[in-house]
DNA sequence: TAAGATTGAGGGCTCAATCTTC
DNA sequence: GAAGATTGAGCCCTCAATCTTA
């Protein structure tokens, strides 16, 4: 392709290849989630920290930075789902400017209802076509791919 | 994490980093790419096909077969560059239904000035940091998932 | 009926203001 | 001024409904 002058016919299926299969694995995945739970990748991704943390509240911040989400992104998907009523939303006591994310019992049930069958599909879509020796081959590539970002 | 119960430490390592390379490549491939050409990942994807066809017109389903996409992405992303002036739209002669796609002058003085520089990032954020062992074994595992995912 | 294409609604993301509080 | 958060605009994507022509 006109796309890849520059990479040879090897690297430029490579690279189709991993586009493809990002979008094809993510896409099935997040219809798998919305199908079966009623979740989107998005609302799963919000969930999991909160289910996991002491009282099923935390600080925007602290969710934040637990999803590697700026504070729009953040601010966005909570109002959504405030909406939906996953989620509720209040000021945080200790710190006037900060506010408080909080799992409703939809939220927490939501969760608990999704995480069985999301794990089962990573598991079936992904790790069950590969060889332990492929696994550990990704696992550092993808390490040194985003130390290399992280650099810029 | 919670999301992942029934994959283990080394599995859900692989994973995260899976997703996270996923976000942090593609992103700054965008921005780049964006910051130097002006031009966001879908259009330059659109105008790929469109600058190796033979007159730079392409029938809307020959342009969706190309880059794997469905009729509504298309034509909503067709519009959006429509409007931008990068492409141009009108009836095809050989069937009424279809429609046909050009490219317009600031279309391919676009694509023909983003190519260069965005196969270049594509070689420094990716494959300079591989091996080529590494190289083929992602080739062999990207087949191989998207093979099993078109058979579901 | 099926194929080609378009549209509107709605979720999702980023960027650039903006507002409040520290 | 800096940090925490929100908002509005604009692009991207999917889904379902629709329209036209084959």
């Amino acid at each position: 392709m006109a796309a890849h002058r520059g990479l040879d016919d090897r690297e430029t299926h490579v690279w189709q290849g991993y586009l493809a299969a990002q979008r094809e694995l993510l896409g099935a995945l997040e219809r798998q989630n919305l199908r079966e739970s009623g979740l989107s990748g998005a609302e799963y991704a919000v969930l999991v920290p909160l289910s996991e943390s002491e009282d099923g509240v935390l600080r925007a911040r602290e969710l934040g930075a637990a999803l590697d989400w700026d504070r729009s992104r953040l601010a966005h998907q909570v109002r959504r789902m405030e909406k939906r009523g996953l989620l509720t939303r209040g000021v945080c006591a200790a710190d006037a400017r900060g506010s408080m994310v909080g799992l409703t019992e939809a939220g927490r049930s939501a969760i608990e209802t999704a995480a069985p069958a999301h794990v089962a599909q990573v598991r079936r879509c992904f790790f069950d076509h590969l060889s332990d020796a492929e696994v550990d081959t990704l696992g550092a590539v993808f390490d040194r791919l985003l130390a290399a970002l992280a650099e810029e």
